[in-house]
RNA sequence: GGCCCGUUGGUCAAGGGGUUAAGACACCUCCCUUUCACGGAGGUAACAGGGGUUCGAAUCCCCUACGGGUCACCA
């Protein structure tokens, strides 16, 4: 039998979680959770300067508000220092790694004699293979022996075979000088006592890899499966930058983007299952591969965003739909709905559901049961009502009070009333559409009537036809 | 600059030697209609450029251009 899948995140607490990071951890809990795999999570805080508690915390309430929950607790890159260092004196020991006292200053005349002379600026440390009866007394990093010939090969299940030749490659620092280990280390330590089978990650970390494999190697360890994914850029196809696109996936939620449709987007941007386009959480753990990923970066799109939402909500249960509009008017930081508020909406979720992409839009179309008697009308409603609409308006009302109330009678009743009037229905909606919500982009008006109830709707119809603009 | 990766309509993308080069979003037209949205029927629109290989290239090879990534005692 096949080990068990593990994926993980692992984001650096210097920011949000952008709309890239987010993508990347989808990837990895997408393919773990198909599987019945785990996907960890690690926060690599191991630069203590530019790492925040608040960052971390952004971090979890994006991933949270995304759904993309992982297993066991998140793990501290930091915390794990003693045992980086452990192996790096591992490789000591075993002539893997070796001692440098090159000093930073020795290192930059290094690289402007290399400059100068047109050579690699590779460092190339002339304690590599010192006689330790020369060592001097002073701080020292410890740097991985990197061959100095051959290749390197990332097997890549995203990018193919990537050969880097090793002379390309200099002997990294494992341990600064001060005895703490570099991230690239506790990388490649981290992966392997979590015991990480995949590690799917952007395409920045691809000769990271080839470094990485060199640690591997040394340590005897397995290699995990790479799969480096493009980076996502902006519509314009630059990198992402806060101007399009590079925002906390936070502010998409603040945007009222639904989660379920940021997820079907996401995964469909760099990856495919033929034609699917529009599908659910379970069709994408069971569908997604890495063998779907594309190699070339992927640009953001909002109106395809915004088109997914909209089948999103269209087919969410009216649970689920008012729990995320009120998630989504705390991250909005808009008031919340009330009891009463909640009900109305409950009730409208029908007509409104697949006339909306995203919450605010929602809300908008909303308005007719959130607002109440006496109407505030906007400016196109309130040109609606002029004095020949409130006429009949206003001779609308006593037909109304003996309808029964179903959409049939009242479309008879409507339909009878315009005639009377020597006009048509179509004629009749929009002073309708004013005096029942005081705007004039709305539900049918049927369906506002229907969820109103007969009081309510008279009650707005004949405060309309007494309006006064 | 060295090294690595990429390039199919405006965007996401299928297709991996022989196809009328799919589909989705967007856009346009029409239908439905009560505004918005849904739905339905059509339409515009692509293999970055140049060389090869081959009977045949979007598919394989090379070069060029463009885009991206990476070259720290950052992560």
């Amino acid at each position: 039998m096949s080990q068990q899948i593990v994926t993980r995140f692992a984001p650096s607490p210097t920011g949000y979680l952008h709309i890239g990071g987010a993508r990347t951890a989808l990837f990895n809990w997408l393919y773990a959770r198909g599987r019945g795999g785990k996907f960890l999570l690690r926060i690599e805080d191991t630069d203590h300067a530019r790492s925040t508690p608040e960052a971390t915390a952004a971090i979890l309430r994006g991933l949270d508000w995304l759904g993309l929950d992982h297993d066991g607790e998140a793990v501290s890159q930091a915390a794990g220092a003693a045992r980086h260092a452990e192996v790096a004196h591992q490789m000591l020991a075993d002539g893997n790694a070796y001692k440098c006292f090159a000093t930073q200053d020795e290192i930059e005349t290094f690289r402007e004699t290399a400059r100068a002379e047109n050579r690699s600026t590779l460092f190339q440390s002339p304690w590599r293979d010192a006689d330790p009866a020369t060592f001097p007394d002073r701080p020292y990093v410890v740097r991985l022996r990197t061959p100095t010939e051959g290749v390197t090969v990332i097997r890549d299940e995203v990018q193919g075979d990537v050969t880097i030749r090793n002379d390309q490659l200099d002997d990294m620092v494992l341990l600064r000088s001060d005895g703490t280990p570099v991230y690239m280390l506790a990388v490649v330590v981290d992966d392997h006592d979590m015991g990480v089978t995949h590690v799917i990650r952007g395409d920045d970390h691809l000769n990271n890899a080839a470094r990485q494999i060199g640690i591997y190697t040394a340590m005897g360890w397995d290699i995990p499966v790479w799969a480096h994914i493009p980076l996502i850029h902006g519509p314009d196809g630059k990198k992402l930058s806060k101007r399009h696109g590079a925002l906390g996936v936070e502010e998409y939620q603040a945007m009222g983007y639904p989660a379920a449709g940021m997820r079907n987007y996401l995964a469909r941007l760099g990856w495919s299952h033929g034609n699917d386009e529009f599908f659910n959480d379970s069709q994408a753990r069971e569908w997604f591969d890495l063998s779907g990923i594309n190699k070339s970066p992927a640009r953001l799109d909002f109106k395809k965003l915004e088109n997914l939402c909209g089948q999103h909500i269209a087919v969410a249960s009216d649970a689920a739909l008012l729990h995320e509009l009120q998630a989504y008017l705390a991250a909005a930081e808009k008031s919340p709905l009330s009891e009463a508020q909640a009900r109305g909406i409950e009730r409208a979720l029908y007509c409104l559901k697949d006339r909306v992409k995203i919450y605010p839009e929602l809300i908008e179309k909303a308005h007719f049961v959130l607002t109440s008697t006496p109407l505030s009308m906007d400016e196109k409603a309130a040109k609606m009502l002029d004095s020949v609409s409130r006429g009949i308006l206003l001779a609308l009302t006593p037909q109304l009070q003996n309808a029964s109330w179903t959409r049939d009678e009242l479309e008879a009743v409507l339909n009878r009333v315009a005639e009377e009037n020597g006009t048509k229905f179509g004629k009749l909606a929009g002073p309708l559409r004013a005096a029942l919500a005081g705007r004039t982009v709305t539900p049918s008006v049927f369906d506002m009537m229907l969820v109103l109830g007969r009081d309510e709707s008279i009650l707005r119809l004949s405060q309309a036809a007494a309006y006064e603009g």
